[in-house]
Formats: structure tokens, sequence, C-alpha cells
DNA sequence: TTTTTTATGACGTACGATTGACATATTGAA
DNA sequence: TTCAATATGTCAATCGTACGTCATAAAAAA
């Protein structure tokens, strides 16, 4: 059985009221007594029990971490970020991997509820404004509109994709073709569209846009933009994500198209591991340090004053990374 | 303020203890009253407080899952499998990343204590074994010695590394090297050496060792490695993981060195991220799915049965996925 | 009709810690 | 010496739920 605090009462020699007041720095309080009391605790390897202290109306210090996956080096390492950040602050990560399940969302959103977490970092959103908007608890979201109450957090995806746009067409491409994770509103995708969609136009060219879809299996993603880049006559691909990126450059060299010579490819996140794995990708680097962080900072002042004034908006700047697979003289 | 079981019991024109009978299935309950109660809590949205349920006595249903680090895919994702295991089953996933930090694991390890986790899922392993002795709760590490007590799941990475190894001499290699990732006994990286040191014995050939520390930076990784294509003649290479066979595989390409022709390279993890995304590399696959499964399964049967009686050490079988990077002919 | 079985309510205690009220003792300063 | 500040103890209520004990009533079986 666990030490109580009553046994480090018991243990320490005085009552389990000053155990406790000591425990909570509450009160007048001697240095001896102090001492004595931390050196039972010490000795029972008393850690106290939190449940019974969150039942106190305590936070939990719980935090629900929403996600579709964690296996996606761009969301592994944001969670890592988040984790990282909130453990420092002295809060614990309950994660949720929601698998881009409607159902599964739903339940985990019960859960943490039930769970009394003191807030939420949702990063997957399947479900609609009503079941986010009767949480009743601090939610942020990370770059996808939930309801006019709940901030956001995301990179600038529209300056995101002007930036890759240019970049393709500074490089000479001028069948510069979208290739899009997904087609829906709300989503940071339609973002990444736009801002493909505006700069083509300004530049006069005309835009093409392909959904590889982000449910597809890999294989089937290959084996589509395999196709397209046969039958298509393109010179610039702009893709939402590194993944697909390195999908294209994979089947560009096997179709014997040199890169960037005849085909320039850029990407959108911009991890650390893509960094490290493939620097010949040109991509557009998410702040996902910053944005950890932001997240993290955003929830934790909702947490403290629910009242607090947060703009429902905040744009992280993203930043582009040259390499060879847009440019031949990175 | 959020309901509780008072004011579902007051909505439903029921007793409380009617209604907590309905919620734990408890005694004799008619269908007309459970319906009642069950449309009073859809109408608040009551969800029953765990922490209460928690502090008398009944199972948090919380599961510490502590790991180095998320951003690396194979943790990632072996967590998700975890994750999503423990979700099936009613458990929810606390996640620690202790970034290989002895201090940061020996918090966590407390935290979860205090938070009454029902048990722990190990695989970051920094700490001796008495820290992990004096826990006192259900535990079962991955891929590391704790302590006698603790039950281990790995892969067999001795039979990883003999596979590995022949393969590579099969295809004609003669000049073997290891890329270690570290050199300490009791870590599964030590079984694959021994594997490749008494495969290479066997085979009456030379052995090789490089350590390429896992603490160093990809860049680091990469500048050592060059180097040592360099001043060493290689034709084969054995990379206890995966990503550090990437930047062999990179460097190789960059000094002109033809694969498997020249060199021939092998990994080991074979996570789906690299089979989807390097489909050139050959590697040892671990059974991700399975260990995330067994680790699961272990712990919740120690967690309902605490003297369940478990082998110390489960061994699971790898799988040699055979690319080009070791043979030309795959 | 009588006896079981089924269905519900009322009440109290427990889980482990927090906290306020109140009492008492030991200091040190005025 | 006397008052205030400091230091500790006792006691009880509280957080939200679970569950055992009793009591009671209705429905079903004997």
């Amino acid at each position: 059985m666990r030490p109580k605090l009553n046994d480090v009462a018991r243990e320490a020699g005085v009552s389990p009221t000053t155990v406790s007041r000591v425990i909570n720095n509450h009160g007048y309080l001697s240095e001896k007594t102090k001492n004595k009391v931390f050196e039972a605790m010490k000795e029972l390897n008393y850690q106290p029990n939190s449940i019974a202290r969150s039942l106190h109306g305590k936070q939990t210090n719980l935090i629900g971490v929403l996600f579709s996956s964690v296996s996606n080096p761009f969301f592994g390492e944001l969670v890592e970020k988040i984790e990282n950040k909130l453990f420092k602050l002295g809060y614990k990560t309950i994660l949720c991997n929601s698998a881009d399940n409607k159902e599964k969302e739903r339940v985990y959103l019960n859960m943490l509820i039930a769970n009394q977490v003191d807030g939420i970092i949702a990063g997957a959103h399947n479900l609609g404004i009503k079941e986010y908007e009767k949480v009743g608890l601090p939610i942020i979201s990370f770059d996808r509109y939930l309801s006019d109450t709940i901030p956001i957090v995301s990179s600038d995806n529209y300056q995101g994709a002007v930036l890759a746009t240019q970049e393709l067409y500074q490089n000479g491409a001028r069948t510069i073709y979208l290739f899009a994770s997904s087609k829906t509103p709300n989503s940071p995708t339609d973002r990444r569209r736009t801002g493909y969609l505006e700069t083509m136009e300004r530049l006069n060219l005309t835009a093409h846009e392909k959904v590889i879809s982000s449910s597809m299996t890999a294989t089937v993603k290959a084996l589509l933009i395999k196709q397209i880049l046969t039958t298509d006559s393109i010179d610039g691909i702009f893709c939402t994500d590194d993944l697909t990126a390195l999908i294209v450059l994979r089947q560009a060299r096997e179709l014997g198209l040199r890169v960037p010579q005849d085909l320039k490819v850029i990407g959108y996140d911009g991890t650390q591991f893509i960094q490290n794995y493939h620097p010949e990708l040109t991509t557009i680097a998410q702040p996902i340090n910053d944005m950890g962080e932001l997240l993290v900072e955003l929830l934790l002042q909702r947490i403290e004053d629910e009242k607090t004034e947060l703009k429902h908006h905040y744009v992280l700047p993203v930043k582009l990374i040259r390499n060879q697979s847009s440019s031949q003289f990175d």
C-alpha cells in the first residue's frame, strides 16, 4: 500500500495538518518542521495522491492533446514540442490519436472531460462546432476553425503557398501543379490552395489542381502520381505536405525526369526530419517550435483566467527552405 | 459548473443511488428507469467524474507510456499502436518523452505514481534498477533490461543481426561494417552487435565496428560517415537503425559509390514510414504491431492480477525486407 | 394468499487530501 | 511583563462517487 499523508505525519512526528501545510506551503512553518516532513516524505517515498487533490477542486494538471496520428513526423515533432513545454510547466500530456475517426474523436473528447483535464489542444477536427463548444473547457485549436470562441494557431498557410509558387516560377517553371492532400474548406490545406490559385492568377498562369488524398496509402499515392506525371506535362509541383513531395521525387526519378531541370518540386512542413534526411527537398517550413510553444502558452492563459481575451487567429510566419529540388544552385 | 450525479438524479426524477446503480449496472434495475437515467445523462451532457471514481479505489485507467521521443518515426509508430490498443481497451495514455534525460525520466516516474496510473510501459531507460523497482506498479519494458521482475518485450535483435549480416554476405560483401547507435550492454543494440560479431566469425570475416552515436545530430553523423566511407574500403554496412542507413545511402551517393554494386547497406526497424518512403532500403523489420499489442496485453494482465506469472523476456520474430540497397535483383 | 423476486429510496461511510475555525504553545519585541 | 507574531495541533467539512445496509413497495411465482 502506498504511503499516505497520515503515514508521513506519523513518521515525521507531526500532525497531518502540518504535513499538508508543508506540502502546500500554507500558513506559518518553521524550517525545522519542514525538514522533518520532507525527510519523512523522502523516507517513505511519498507522493501526494493527485487524484485526491484534484477532487478538491485543484487542477488536475492534465492536458488533452488530440491529433490524428503521431506516426506522421510532422505531428510527432509538434506533439513532442507540446509535451516538452507542458512538462516544463508542470502539466501532463494525455495523448489522443483520433486517426481521423469521428467516433474516436468524440469518445476521446468525452473521456477528457471525464478525466477533468484542465484544457485541450486540438489538432484533429472531424467533429462539428457544437461538439467542441459544449465541452466547456479551455481549448486551443491547431490549424483549423472550430468555433468563433476557440483560438487558432497556425502557420501562414497562404503566404507559404505564395512563396512556394513564386519559387517555382522564379526558377523557370510555368506549368505548375498543386498537389493537395484534401479539398475541404476550413482546413489549412485550403488556405494553401488559395495562395497557390491567387499567385497563379497574378502570374497569368493556368492553375492545375490534383487531390492526393491523405487517406490513400503511400502505394496508391505513388501510382496516382506516376500516372499524372506520365500523362501531364508538368515542370513544377507544389505539394501541400512534404511526404507527398517525397513520393513525387521518387516517381520522377523512376520516370527519368530530372529534378530540378525537368521538374521542380516543393513541399510543405519542413520538419526536422525532412531537413535531416531529405536535404534535397525545397519546402515551406512551419515554425513547429513556436507553434508548440504558443499553443501551450495560450492554453495556459485560458486556464489561469478563462476570460482572458485572446485573438481568434494566431498566424506564425513560415520560411522557405531552398534546396536542390527547386533550384539548381542552392 | 459541470453536472453531477445528483443533478442527473433530479433531472431523471430518481434517487442518486439509482443513478449510481445505472451507471455501474449494479443491482436490480428496470428498463424504464435505466432509460430515464440515460436520457437525463444525455440531456445534461453528464460525464461521471472519473477523478472521484478513482478516489474510490477504482482504477484510473491511466497508463504511463514512457519513451525517449515520438519524433523518431519508430517510436512514433510504436506509441501510436500502443495508444490505439489501450484506447480500445478503455485505457488512456499519458505520454512521457524523456528525451534520454535521466532527471526528466525520474520526475516523470514520480509524476506517474502521483497520478495513480494503473501501470507503465517503459521504453526509455536511463535510470537504474532501483528506481524502477521502487515504483511498485505493474511495468512492462520495451527492449531493455530493467530488473529481474520486469518483463521485457523486444524483437529478436540477435537473429535480426544474423539475417542482416548473412544478407550482405550472400550478396557478395566481404568487408562488412557494423554501424551501431551505441555500445552499451543491456541495450538492444548490443544484441544486434553480438549477432553481427558471431556471424562474422562464423563466416571467417574480420569484424569492423563503428559507433554512430544516437546523440549526434544528423549533420555530424553524415560527416562522420562520409569520412569512414572515404578512408575505409567497405562493401557492406549493417546499421542498427534505419535512419543511420539513410544517411549512409545519401553519403554513398554523394561519393559516387554505387548501391548495391559497390556498397550494400541494410538497416534495422522497418517502420511503415521507411517502407513507404524509402522502399529502396533493405532492412530488418521489427513487428511493431505485435510488439505494441503484446506490451499492452502483458501490462493489463499484470494490472488485473499482479501475481500473474509472466515470462521475463518475450522475443518476437523479425523479418528481412529485401530491397535494392542490398540486392540488385530484389 | 403467501412467498420470492424485482425495483427503488434513504442513509451513512469511505476514498485521500485541503482548508478553515479554533485552541494552545513558544518565541521575540515593546 | 505583556502583547503580538510565529508555530503547531485538533476537529470537521468538503470534493463526487461507490456501495453496503435497511427499508419498502410492487410484481411475479408458489
